[in-house]
DNA sequence: CGCGCTATTGAGAGAGCTCAATGTGCGTGG
DNA sequence: CCACGCACATTGAGCTCTCTCAATAGCGCG
């Protein structure tokens, strides 16, 4: 059960090398966190609201998201997640979960256990540094969404989102070219935006008849980026990636 | 201009004990950080969207927000800041702005050295963790927003809010009985809302007919706590308190 | 004690919602 | 390899919550 796949741990490298620089001593000591690899169903929790959890969940394949949910069924999904990604790492000092994780496709994941982590912190304070700066990401795209949610209508919120998962897939790998997958269905975006099904349907419609993007069977193009970013106002300075995009 | 005032300190030293634990010692090595205070306008920048600062703000007496601004005037509110907050917390590991930090009153605050900070971190890692799960908290509550613009009515997300900031006030000493001061105007609830002052008022309206609020010249009082909780849905735990709060 | 910002109220409009029906694609099992 | 079933996507019609525009009132600061 538990292992030290360098292979699993090359997704998270490579993820904190996208918003930091890593030593080959630090790349090593991650490589040596222990893990235990999981594969999941799609839809399936892993963790839930109110939990106190005693691991990080770290995605290795797949998609994740976290959400609340309210009364009369309400649900708002508040982040996606990808490979690379450590959805619930907040744990480490917040000790109740206040919202749960689930996977959205088929996934595998590696656990953590927090104690490993928290001496990972202890033992390289540069890396406490890096996985702090990951989780002020984390919150600089919650920032993004409540502006989202806020002041954009539909139609930039969609294509806002679109450019901001773009540059994220395509951070660790898993885009290039302006395409990328979007395994996210149309009720799940619902939930992520604020709106309903019905009017997302519409807003790709119009979208797709503006032709700046193509979306078909869970593929994404992004055909005009520039048009794209310009009408959801889009800047990426948010994402705090390491190297500027084009 | 550099000093240790032991009571500006004092706002700090009480926040953090109001989410952790501080030994004597960490008490201590807070106190004697070098701060420099200031007077402050209201509606005055403190740090701007893009800049790249090199110290924090503590606020010590009245209130800040952090806002972007969109096109077309638009303005999103993304937090209320009390004293005892460091707003710009994040930049200890962000190094450029995403969004503006202001003053909405008359206001004191402290600016402290980044380099303090990270020094402070890297001698108390057990401070370097509540620093941490200060801005892991401040997150959490960026999420209860997203969930609040999304799938909350506009008298939900107001009764919401209120009871966010009572027990935020409360936790610092600032409130007590359910009253407190709500030092915002309709304007900026609404950009801090997603809605309009216009509607803003409407509800106010509705929520004072309903005695479940009073609110006059800037003073607020909960007049039916359980009952505001119950129709916004509002769970405590994502405040991530040290002590329950009745 | 007057200016300017904030609060309040009315009337009409619109973005996005609800309800409901139909179409489509894909995974599963025979 | 095909047929079935179910979840997801699409479209239409009518409605509502919230917005816009606009006018007036009130309050706090200089």
């Amino acid at each position: 059960m538990f292992s030290s796949d360098p292979n699993a741990m090359g997704m998270l490298i490579r993820k904190l090398e996208s918003i930091a620089f890593l030593s080959e001593e630090e790349r090593q000591a991650i490589q040596n966190l222990p893990i235990r690899v999981q594969a999941l169903r799609a839809r399936q929790d892993i963790v839930r609201d109110g939990d106190r959890p005693s691991q990080c969940c770290l995605v290795l394949e797949g998609w994740a998201v976290r959400y609340k949910l309210l009364s009369e069924g309400r649900r708002q999904i508040l982040s996606f997640h990808i490979p690379g990604d450590i959805p619930d790492l907040q744990g480490l000092h917040l000790h109740t979960m206040d919202h749960s994780l689930a996977t959205l496709t088929k996934a595998t994941v590696a656990f953590i256990p927090h104690e490993s982590l928290l001496d990972l912190t202890t033992r390289y304070p540069t890396l406490a540094g890096i996985f702090w700066r990951e989780t002020l990401i984390d919150a600089a795209i919650f920032r993004e969404w409540v502006t989202s949610m806020g002041r954009r209508s539909a139609c930039e919120r969609i294509a806002h989102l679109f450019c901001e998962l773009y540059l994220r897939l395509e951070a660790v790998g898993l885009a290039s070219e302006h395409r990328c997958e979007m395994l996210v269905t149309q009720i799940e975006l619902s939930d992520a935006l604020g709106l309903t099904s019905v009017h997302i349907n519409r807003v790709l419609k119009d979208l797709r008849q503006r032709e700046l993007i193509t979306l078909k069977s869970r593929n994404l193009t992004i055909e005009a980026w520039n048009e794209l970013t310009r009408t959801s106002d889009f800047d990426p300075t948010y994402l705090h990636q390491r190297r500027p995009v084009a």
